[in-house]
DNA sequence: GCACCTCGAGTTCA
DNA sequence: CTCGAGGTGC
């Protein structure tokens, strides 16, 4: 009995390993001699060997690609190393600016690059341990991902197990998942078949598969990936990107094969030429070229913006235009009381999408593309998402086309517009007017601000049309009743906008700040304010000079603010507001989130006299972005921070081999959040 | 006074 | 995503 299971185990490790060899010639090499059929049978044979024998089950037997159950709803991953976007560039020049900067700031005269095809599809993260792949996750914001590993499995080119002198790493790897053309045309033509709307491009239909809760569907949709980057590899140092790509391909990860190394921009930009030229030749769709500084060490010193690396740039190529024909230009007023002209476009499909309307901004940019209503327009969509009105084709006018004019009074409440001085947009002033409300009212219960679930524009629209609110504070007065009465509200959304509202009492402070909308305040200014000065009421009795003293505050900020709480309207509103019970300050330290604290689980430990900060200021900044400050220093340290005359700690620090840093790069880390993602990426470098 | 970098504001569609 | 404007540092 025992010998015939020895046997079943050897026959099943046989078809496993052909169904992997299998897969290798496939999506590896690339070879289109492979059948489908054969692969289908082997799996099936192994499918049933296993049902019979369940003990010989493993978690890298191909057959758990699609073994996996539906699950309710995706958890989420925080990447170790953030998933940064690169910085695009729509021109050649562009890429000569770049050149010229990486070889300006590191001071060298020749710098190699590494040009690779820029896949349209979506960016996902692979987690190995000990070999065995155990999770994967989508790009996200960059910092937290969706967990997709269940539908990642069924990807036939991602190796479940690395084999041989792999077999035993850890690691991290990046890539881009994408569907093939003809897998995206098959796609379509289904979903046709069986009465669904078709994908409109092969990147939506990779999204919506890797986004499936049941992998059986993603595991028909025949992704694909290619891995272009990593970022950990436990126990391995690498000096150049090529390097990189060597070890993924030998690691038995698919990479893409066009990837070129050049030694300068000329060699650069003929790859993007000669690329943007061959696109449509291509099984797969791309949008562009990546150019990456090849050597890791000149990587490092070129270090990152708050965008991304300054070692890498995204080329994209020209996106497609369509013609279409202006029908009407309206008027939209914001919550600024900005008056935004809007074309109204005949509808066309560009990049996958319908498009009916695109913003022109303000007077100047309809002046100078001399656009009229009636007149056929070149449209294409910025950056494939945002359409804009390129061109006018004037040869095309028939004479009766309608020159544009801004109105003189708003629109909206019939009040004075004016334009400030060396200001592109012309402003309601009217600080009652209807759309301004509207527009405020939006705004306060939006995402950044105080994320109000289930109050939207269409619901805010429907509250002050009833007149059931006049401002953000009425919202706390809202009941059942009174929101019954509104169309398509059942007892289900009143019960959870409700609860939204009333969950919003307790956002944090900086969120209100947002929420109240003042001008030149976003996300970091209300942070910042918040950080200062911890309640509404110091905020309010803030002078301009002690504002402007707050760095990354000036003169207009400053000024916006004191004017702000100088207006009886706001004052009033900010009232209702506390009297419901609003959130007006900082109650706790929790306030920072994770975003914020890029310190988190971090020891450091001081030595020496600081010049600019005292011990206890330097620790108090140190624990506000998350860190802890110790007295000695141990392995267990991660930064030992040294000022003037160090004591032995510093010694020690050298001895255990602890990250050094001297005063103007700890007040650097301290001071600029834009270091601060670049400082996330190095910390999880150094635990390595 | 200029160059560079960030942030705010407005924007589209599925 | 892009534009324009604000802030800072040279």
């Amino acid at each position: 009995m025992g010998e015939d299971l020895g046997k079943v185990k050897k026959q099943i490790e046989e078809l496993r390993d052909k169904i992997r060899y299998h897969n290798h010639l496939y999506y590896v090499l690339d070879n289109p001699e492979i059948s489908d059929y054969k692969y289908d049978n082997l799996m099936n044979q192994l499918i049933d060997l296993e049902a019979k024998h369940q003990e010989l089950i493993t978690p890298d037997s191909p057959t758990r690609r699609v073994g996996a159950q539906p699950i309710a709803a995706f958890g989420t991953i925080t990447h170790t190393i953030p998933m940064l976007s690169l910085n695009n560039s729509y021109s050649i020049e562009e890429l000569r600016t770049f050149d010229l900067r990486v070889r300006r700031s590191l001071s060298l005269d020749e710098v190699q690059y590494i040009s690779e095809l820029k896949i349209d599809g979506l960016a996902v993260s692979l987690i190995y341990e000990g070999g065995q792949f155990v999770r994967g996750a989508t790009r996200g914001d960059g910092f937290v991902g969706e967990d997709v590993t269940h539908n990642l499995r069924t990807i036939r080119s991602i190796p479940l197990r690395l084999s041989g002198e792999f077999s035993h790493l850890d690691l991290e790897v990046r890539g881009e998942v994408y569907m093939s053309l003809k897998d995206f045309q098959r796609l379509n033509e289904e979903k046709v078949s069986v009465g669904e709307e078709p994908f409109a491009n092969p990147r939506n239909a990779a999204a919506g598969s890797l986004r499936q809760l049941d992998p059986r569907i993603t595991a028909n949709r025949r992704l694909n990936i290619f891995l272009y980057g990593i970022a950990y590899v436990r126990g391995k140092e690498f000096s150049t990107h090529w390097e990189e790509l060597e070890f993924l391909r030998k690691a038995g990860f698919v990479v893409n094969p066009e990837s070129k190394l050049s030694s300068d921009i000329k060699d650069v930009i003929s790859f993007c030429e000669h690329w943007g030229d061959m696109r449509d030749r291509l099984p797969y769709e791309i949008d562009g070229i990546v150019v990456k500084v090849d050597s890791l060490v000149q990587q490092e010193r070129l270090g990152f913006t708050a965008k991304g690396p300054r070692w890498a740039i995204a080329y994209k190529f020209p996106p497609k235009q369509v013609k279409t024909r202006v029908k009407d230009i309206i008027i939209q007023v914001g919550r600024t009381g900005a008056l935004t002209p809007l074309a109204l476009l005949e509808p066309v499909e560009v990049a996958g999408s319908i498009v009916s309307k695109a913003t022109l901004h303000n007077e100047d940019y309809i002046k100078e593309k001399n656009i009229r209503i009636g007149d056929m327009v070149i449209i294409q969509k910025a950056g494939d998402i945002i359409p804009e009105v390129v061109k006018v084709l004037k040869d095309e006018r028939q004479g009766n086309e309608d020159p544009f004019k801004m109105p003189d009074i708003c629109p909206v409440c019939g009040g004075e517009v004016s334009r400030s001085d060396g200001e592109a947009t012309k402003r309601c002033l009217n600080i009652s007017c209807a759309a301004r409300l509207k527009e405020s009212l939006i705004h306060f219960a939006s995402r950044d601000a105080m994320d109000i679930e289930g109050l939207g524009p269409a619901t805010a629209n429907q509250l002050i049309d009833a007149g059931l609110i006049h401002d953000a504070g009425d919202l706390y007065h809202l009941n059942e009743e009174m929101l019954l009465k509104l169309e398509r509200m059942g007892d289900k959304s009143v019960e959870n906008l409700l609860k939204a509202i009333e969950e919003s009492k307790g956002r944090d402070f900086s969120r209100l700040l947002i929420g109240l909308g003042i001008r030149h305040v976003g996300k970091e200014g209300a942070q910042l304010l918040a950080r200062h000065f911890k309640s509404i009421e110091t905020l309010k009795s803030a002078t301009f000079e002690e504002l402007k003293k707050i760095h990354e505050i000036g003169d207009v900020i400053a000024n916006s603010i004191v004017s702000f709480f100088k207006e009886e309207r706001n004052l009033y509103l900010i009232q209702k507001l506390k009297e419901v019970g609003v959130k007006m300050g900082i109650e706790d330290s929790t306030e920072l989130s994770t975003k914020e604290l890029p310190f988190e689980d971090k020891v450091f430990v001081l030595t020496g006299k600081l010049e600019t900060l005292t011990r206890g200021e330097a620790q108090k900044r140190i624990e506000e972005l998350g860190g802890k400050v110790s007295s000695n220093v141990s392995k267990k340290t991660d930064f030992v921070v040294v000022g003037e005359e160090p004591g032995l700690k510093y010694d020690r620090a050298l001895e255990l081999g602890v990250t050094i840093l001297k005063e103007p790069k700890f007040l650097e880390l301290l001071d600029k959040p834009i270091e601060k993602k670049a400082v996330r990426l190095s910390f999880s470098t150094l635990l390595e």
